[in-house]
DNA sequence: TGGACGATTGACT
DNA sequence: GTCAATCGTCCAA
């Protein structure tokens, strides 16, 4: 049985002991599976984060237990996952920007109808080559169709922290966290 | 009820 | 490097 007390840690805290971590996803007859190389955190004191100015009807999965799912429709077209951690009632949450995948590529090549990298290197593409889609917010990851799976924690010297992509507020806060191992990250800090 | 604004991507110069 | 696509959400009016 996988522990996933950790999902009850700070945001920051949770979204680094996800790296590394596997999602299995079950679409009909096909099993997708991936492995997480690229987080980013998200707590309600943080103007960043959808839970800023507190419940809606949009955001209000990110109010539920540590270990569900928060799926939200980026600029109308793209459906990012979530997963929401922290104390229940607390608005937080880690954003999967990116993963590799492990299992049922083909299928994950139809959904994108791209190859490669960019499969799954970026939240949007994520979302799509997992079938992952807003009515999806609220599920219980710990159960099908979409399970996280728990691995050992990365090492602490391959996990790089930057500030987080595409955001406005709050931009200089280090919350982004990746595998500096992996090639399907989004974006790569750049070299000193 | 209107309108500005995205936790993005892909096509194009 | 620039930029349009596209539409749900949220708040001001």
């Amino acid at each position: 049985m996988d522990d996933f007390s950790w999902l009850r840690l700070p945001a920051p805290e949770a979204a680094r002991r996800l790296l590394g971590c596997e999602l299995e996803r079950t679409l009909g007859p096909d099993t997708l599976r991936v492995k997480i190389v690229e987080t980013e955190a998200y707590s309600q004191d943080d103007p960043a984060s959808h839970t800023f100015n507190g419940r809606t009807p949009r955001n209000a999965a990110m109010f539920l237990s540590a270990g569900h799912a928060y799926v939200y429709l980026s600029y109308g077209i793209h459906s990012c996952l979530n997963i929401v951690v922290g104390r229940e009632g607390v608005g937080e949450g880690v954003l999967l920007r990116a993963a590799e995948p492990l299992e049922g590529l083909e299928t994950m090549r139809r959904l994108r109808g791209q190859d490669g990298r960019a499969l799954t290197n970026g939240p949007g593409k994520l979302g799509q080559a997992l079938g992952i889609e807003v009515g999806m917010s609220g599920h219980d990851v710990a159960l099908p169709p979409l399970r996280l799976i728990a691995r050992e924690p990365l090492a602490p010297e391959r996990v790089v922290v930057t500030t987080r992509i595409g955001i406005s507020k709050a931009a200089e806060l280090p919350r982004r966290f990746y595998d500096a191992e992996s090639t399907y990250v989004s974006v790569k800090a750049k070299r000193p």
